[in-house]
DNA sequence: TACATGACTATCC
DNA sequence: GGGATAGCCATGT
């Protein structure tokens, strides 16, 4: 596991239920632009339950892969369940249900 | 070391 | 609003 996976799984985990984050948040808090290594970060996740991967959601509130194309649905509704809104896929009230780091900088 | 890949983002049409 | 293109960074071969 690189410190860099160890960063994303920390802050991914910092994300309380009900409210989601996005890859270019994660971008921010970690201080880089590495989005895409932070979506492989995920989906090699060794700490599913620790990890809420489905939280994060691409910037324009696109649920993204992990519960798109793969066949994940049901974490979709687990989000609703959480109170998080998505309609296709995508999360409703994206600027209502975001978590926003508060990193140093 | 160099090239290819991807759960992304921003921009242009 | 939807599709195509280019730029990004970390990983794996």
């Amino acid at each position: 596991m690189t410190s860099f996976q160890k960063q994303v799984y920390s802050l991914v985990s910092k994300v309380p239920a009900g409210k989601v984050t996005t890859y270019k948040l994660l971008g921010q808090a970690l201080d880089t632009h590495a989005y895409q290594a932070i979506g492989q970060a995920l989906k090699v996740n060794p700490n599913a339950p620790e990890v809420p991967c489905h939280r994060v959601v691409k910037s324009n509130g696109d649920l993204g892969g992990y519960s798109g194309k793969l066949n994940h649905s049901k974490k979709k509704e687990l989000l609703v369940k959480e109170g998080v809104k998505i309609k296709r896929n995508q999360v409703v009230n994206l600027s209502e249900s975001l978590f926003v780091f508060k990193y140093p900088k």
